[in-house]
DNA sequence: CGTTGAGTTGACCATCGTCAACAGGAGTGG
DNA sequence: CCACTCCTGTTGACGATGGTCAACTCAACG
């Protein structure tokens, strides 16, 4: 437990190589799927003049537990790991956002979470303040708003059941499971669950350690529900695995 | 692990000895804690008309995971826990409920979480649909009530960081310092901790068996930090226990 | 072609779970 | 009032799951 001081998580400055403009929202990868979706067209317009597109390098610092009035980021590219770290080093990941994905709803004054991009991340950037006075004046966003932070307290609840209740084993599985929600449907085919993140960071959400995580990958594999490929997995037996995460 | 499918967790019907007349907000109990704050006089009557004062014994189930379009609760007194049950008999206690919080923002159509009453408990009821029409045409009662949502997904991260990356001695300190926090304040004197719930309660909110609860309580009386008495526990020692939370 | 970092595997060990016995209080009935 | 049961909580002995420590492979990169 002690020899986690050594471990280094990347801490660099806070920074984003902000853009000139605003956002182009009309033509929004992540538009859609997003908060966003609540809006008109002519609020659509407004929130791009409050947003700058902005891009960071893998392993670089987005938000830092303490920070205060951090903006906040709508993920349109890469992965993002958000965590808490304890004193002496020990490190909680509390989940991994994806393109759509809102950071920063939850902040009020201070940030209680760190955000750090897994992969090459784009996301546009709203300043705190800014952002907050447009949510007070459209309910529409507020509502929208509120239905993802229900949404991630859902979430956080299943991810308590997890770690709280279930074995390693069923812990891989669940955190396999939940990634193919939100993966890619290729028909047809046996699906692929591309995995950015590191073993570390696989360990660090699911309260378990790299060979813990890697020997259970290793068994599922042996036993045909799964293969292994760099950077990913193949589905092979998806019942197996939805049993696991039940 | 096969035996907790013996395990009596009571499962009355969802039932609610209704009041016949609406709430008395003005009197309210809880007012200027809960949600209720964010609303203005006129408005308060208004609520007043949608609630229904009721309440519940000991043991008795206040909503069922997947129950559709379950009623909102305002706490005025007692003790709620809210779990999750795998299909095995596991269950993983998500948080317990004290007067002045809200059962059910979270849930849209569904229920994902059951709640039951530990002690005798009272609470006042919104039917769903009354109180989701309210909500819309009251940006800032929405406004408080996603506060609320925040608050609770920052209350799930700690309880995640807990059962992910604490030891049960770890644990057992950190629930203890998060009840203190919600105890009435006793200037002068040792901190007295209620403790409501029973060991099994303890547990499955901890990630722990009732053995283990049992004895790092025992661990930590025999070392002078707590002194344990029935229903309650008594803190000797606040900074150990805070080291250990923190 | 050496270095570095991620991932895998093995041997061993500790924390916490399992199983079992027991203590004490609350409720019940003779 | 006492005997009895039931239930909760405590304690002990033992064991298994998952953590620790260490060696090794392999790919990426200079």
């Amino acid at each position: 437990m002690d020899q986690l001081f050594e471990r280094d998580y990347a801490r660099p400055d806070v920074t984003c190589s902000r853009g000139a403009t605003p956002t182009d929202c009309a033509a929004c990868r992540v538009r859609g799927i997003s908060v966003c979706s609540a809006l008109d067209s002519d609020d659509l317009i407004e929130l791009g003049r409050l947003s700058r597109p902005c891009s960071f390098d893998a392993r670089q610092m987005i938000t830092l537990e303490g920070q205060t009035s951090a903006p906040v980021h709508n993920i349109t590219g890469g992965v993002v790991r958000l965590y808490r770290m304890l004193d002496d080093g020990r490190r909680q990941i509390l989940g991994f956002l994806f393109p759509g994905d809102v950071l920063g709803i939850e902040m009020a004054k201070e940030a209680r979470v760190s955000a750090e991009a897994v992969s090459d991340t784009t996301a546009c950037r709203f300043e705190a303040d800014a952002f907050a006075r447009l949510t007070a004046r459209k309910p529409r966003l507020l509502a929208k708003l509120h239905e993802r932070a229900r949404h991630e307290l859902d979430g956080a609840r299943d991810h308590a059941v997890a770690l709280g209740r279930r074995t390693a084993e069923e812990r891989i599985g669940w955190f396999l499971v939940s990634l193919l929600g939100r993966s890619p449907v290729q028909p047809d085919k046996r699906p692929v669950i591309a995995l950015p993140m590191s073993r570390q960071d696989i360990a660090d959400h699911l309260g378990l350690t790299i060979e813990t995580v890697s020997r259970t990958l290793t068994k599922l594999s042996r036993e045909g529900a799964i293969a292994i490929e760099p950077h990913a997995v193949r589905v092979l037996d998806r019942n197996r695995l939805q049993r696991l995460a039940a």
